[in-house]
DNA sequence: GCGTAAACATGATGAGCATCATATATCGTG
DNA sequence: CACGATATATGATGCTCATCATGTTTACGC
């Protein structure tokens, strides 16, 4: 059946949404399309009305994900201990899309690399502003750094089948950061 | 056929070492047990002699490959120098099985995740040894934290399509690294 | 040397997958 | 209010996959 203009794109969106639950919780190759349509509350079939195939959703989804900035313009400190909360790095399908997906992305179509890398640079610049430093290279070097540090440490950290090694792990990394950011 | 007892522990390798170089290089969903063998030199059915299941065959190769360990006795500096090399944090399927299989044994089975604990385990404790720090627990923070930026700037740099930021995440990363040795 | 069991090859089996063709229903437009 | 465009649903299609049953060859213990 069809449904209203606004309805379908309601529709376009939930799918979006399932998709980067499903794709952050499993990875692209352990998500079916059939999957993230049932998860969207539609059937299968409907799927090639919205998008061109799998990867495309892949790649609609990875620019969705990295279209919402939630972040403040706190410093670097405070950044990095909200990402290495507990709530943040335990929570797959809802956290961050680089540290899910971000190797994932490596093996994906050109078009999914691409949305990542835009959101690499536009992280990288957020990060430079809220980084110490005397020159604003240093504070990119900063920032650049303190990112993969964040983005390893939630890695390791999901890894592991120990949970006070994932712990230490998420802790060291922030304390590590938080004393740079001093420096 | 059948094959002599030395002639098939050395199938068994090479089963091993081509799983480990398609694993990195596609994910564990991204290769089949037929690609695995073929790679291997042998038919896909021959497989379940050697292996229980896929699933074995992953946790399997990930104690293979993490049990081999290159290091010297470097100091941290040097260690992320070359690690952060172009010669091998390019080279996805000869290089660290952390930052290519990480995020997907995350998604694997307890044994695969315990293999993976095992090694991070053993590389937290190599590093500290060569950390920088005044307390043997200053130490280990110190080798987590560049553990983690480490295999977060590989992630980073592998997952971008623009060749210019992957070599400044590298060096940005590699920088403070060797810089906080001084600290 | 002989027979057994191991090691591998061949070729199912059944499930799951992406994609598409067609049908159906209903929204928006004139 | 009627008609065409379109959003979904239903149900193939052809492919790939993990796993296994069976056959064949041959190493190796007795």
């Amino acid at each position: 059946m069809k449904v209203s203009r606004e309805q379908a794109a309601e529709n376009r969106a939930r799918i979006l949404e399932a998709a980067g639950r499903l794709f952050r919780e499993r990875g692209f190759e352990g998500v079916s399309v059939a999957e993230v349509m049932q998860a969207a509350g539609l059937t299968h079939g409907g799927f090639y009305g919205h998008f061109k195939s799998k990867d495309d959703l892949i790649a609609k989804t990875l620019a969705d994900l990295t279209s919402r900035r939630e972040g403040g313009d706190r410093d670097l400190a405070a950044y990095a201990h909200a990402y290495l909360a507990p709530e943040h790095w335990k929570d797959v399908a809802g956290g961050c899309p680089v540290a899910a997906l971000g190797v994932d992305t490596g093996r994906a179509t050109p078009e999914a690399k691409a949305a990542m890398t835009v959101s690499l640079r536009r992280q990288i610049e957020a990060l430079s502003r809220m980084a110490p430093g005397e020159t604003a290279e240093a504070q990119r070097a900063s920032a650049i750094a303190a990112w993969s540090a964040m983005v390893g440490a939630v890695v390791l950290a999901r890894m592991s089948d120990d949970p006070a090694l994932s712990e230490e792990v998420v802790a060291a990394t922030r304390a590590v950061i938080e004393g740079g950011e001093r420096g």
